[in-house]
DNA sequence: AGGTGTATGTCGCAT
DNA sequence: ATGCGACGTACACCT
C-alpha cells in the first residue's frame, strides 16, 4: 500500500468523464494495483478509483492509471507532501456475524466465565445436524453443550434441544446437559429453556473482552 | 485527515454484527468525522466504516466510534507503526462530464488553438434556449458561437445551428457563425454542419493540455 | 423528515 | 463471461 498526500488535479474518462479541478488530496495505491483519490470527507467513497487490473504508468509529473477496458485515470502532480509505503500481507478478511463468532472466541478462552470449574472440550464440534459452538466438561466431569447467540431467542433454545437430543444418543458423552449463552436473552426464550432443563447465561461482552486483555496483559 | 498504519482488530455492531482479527491496516479518519478501515486490496471499498456524524472516543488501547443511531465500531490498536495528520481545506469537488467542462476551460483560455486571431467575448453566454459554450469574436472582428463537445454528433450540431438562429437576431451580434468543436467528430454530424455552413474542428485534447502547461510554464 | 431513483454503484452467486 | 439480486448500499432530489 502506498499512500501519498499531495497537490493535484485529476481526470476520468470511462464511463463518464469527469474532472477534479487542482486541491490537495490523498491518493491510495494498494497492491492488488487499484488507485483511490480522497478528499477529506464526503464519507468513505473516494472522489476518483480505478479498480484492478491496471497498468500504472509513473511519471514525476502525471500517473496514467488505464486498465484493459478502456478507463483513464490521469492524475497531474503539482506537489507531493507526503509518500509512504506499507507492507500489510494477506489481509484475514471479515467475519460476517462477528459479534457472535468473537464471543465464541473469547469464551472458549474464558469458559469458567460461563461456570464455576468448566473447561472446554472442543470448539465447533461439528455433528449430523450441525456444529455445537463449545463443548466442554463440568466442575463433575459432566458433557456440556454451550449455544453462543448474540441475541438469544427462541430459536436458538430450539437449536441447542436438537443438538442436545442428539448428542445424548452417544455413550461416550451422555449425559449432556446445555447451556445458551447470549448477551440479551428474550424472556420467552428463558421460560422455554427452563422448559427443556437448559441453563440461561446473559453474558457481559464487554466485561468479557476486559478478561480477555487482562489475560494478554500478563504476557 | 489523519493517516494511521496499525495492527488492529475491530469489531462492528450495527445494522449487522461483523468482526475483524488482528492484522496490518490503514485507518483514515477524515474531518467530517468518517472513519474507515482499509486492508491492502479489495478495492476501494474499506472493510469497514462509520459515517458521519460520529463521537470518537480515543484511549491508547482502542478507539470506540459511535454514532447516534446505536452503530459502534471498536478499534483494538495492538501496533501503531505510522500516525499523521494533514490539511486538506475544502476540496472543490468533482465536475462530472468534466471533460467537457475541461474543454471548454482550456478553449476559453487558448481560443486562437480553434482558429488563427480568435479572442473571447464570453464564456457560457447565456440565453433563453440554453448557454453557449463560448462566444467569441474572430480576426475580422465577426461574431463567433463555439459549441464543445468531447463526441461529436448530430445532437451537437442541431443545438448549435439553434443557437445560431437564435443570435442572429441580436442586431449587436448579427452575423454570427458557428464553429463546432469536439475531440471526435462524427462523419454524419461534419456533413449536417457543412451543410448548416458551420465550421468543424477536431481537437486534440492532450496537445490542448500540453499548450496549458506550457502557458502555466511561463509564470 | 420521508419516499424515490440513480450509481463509474459494488459484490457475490447463479447460469 | 453474464445476468440477477442484495447491500451496513450511499446519495441526490423531490414532496
Amino acid at each position: 500500500m502506498r499512500i501519498i498526500v499531495l497537490q493535484c488535479s485529476v481526470s476520468y474518462e470511462g464511463r463518464l468523464e469527469a474532472y477534479l479541478p487542482s486541491a490537495k488530496r490523498l491518493i491510495l495505491s494498494k497492491s492488488d494495483g487499484c488507485v483511490a483519490i480522497h478528499a477529506d470527507g464526503g464519507a468513505y467513497k473516494p472522489l476518483m478509483w480505478m479498480n484492478a487490473p491496471n497498468r500504472i504508468t509513473e511519471s514525476p509529473e502525471e500517473w496514467v492509471v488505464a486498465n484493459p477496458k478502456g478507463e483513464k485515470l490521469r492524475i497531474k502532480i503539482e506537489e507531493i507532501f507526503s509518500d509512504t509505503s506499507h507492507e500489510f500481507g494477506d489481509d484475514p478478511g471479515l467475519t460476517k456475524d462477528g459479534v457472535e463468532a468473537h464471543l465464541q472466541e473469547l469464551l472458549s478462552e474464558n469458559p469458567g466465565s460461563l461456570e464455576e470449574g468448566l473447561t472446554l472440550s472442543k470448539r465447533e464440534y461439528f455433528t449430523d445436524i450441525g456444529p455445537v459452538d463449545l463443548l466442554c466438561r463440568d466442575a463433575n466431569g459432566i458433557a456440556v453443550a454451550v449455544e453462543i447467540k448474540r441475541k438469544g431467542g427462541i430459536d436458538g433454545v430450539e437449536q441447542l434441544a436438537r443438538y442436545l437430543e442428539y448428542l445424548n444418543k452417544d455413550p461416550k458423552l451422555k449425559p449432556v446437559r446445555g447451556i445458551f449463552a447470549a448477551q440479551q436473552i428474550a424472556p420467552q426464550a428463558k421460560t422455554l429453556a427452563k422448559d427443556r432443563e437448559i441453563e440461561t447465561v446473559e453474558i457481559d461482552y464487554d466485561e468479557l473482552r476486559g478478561l480477555q486483555s487482562d489475560t494478554l496483559r500478563l504476557f
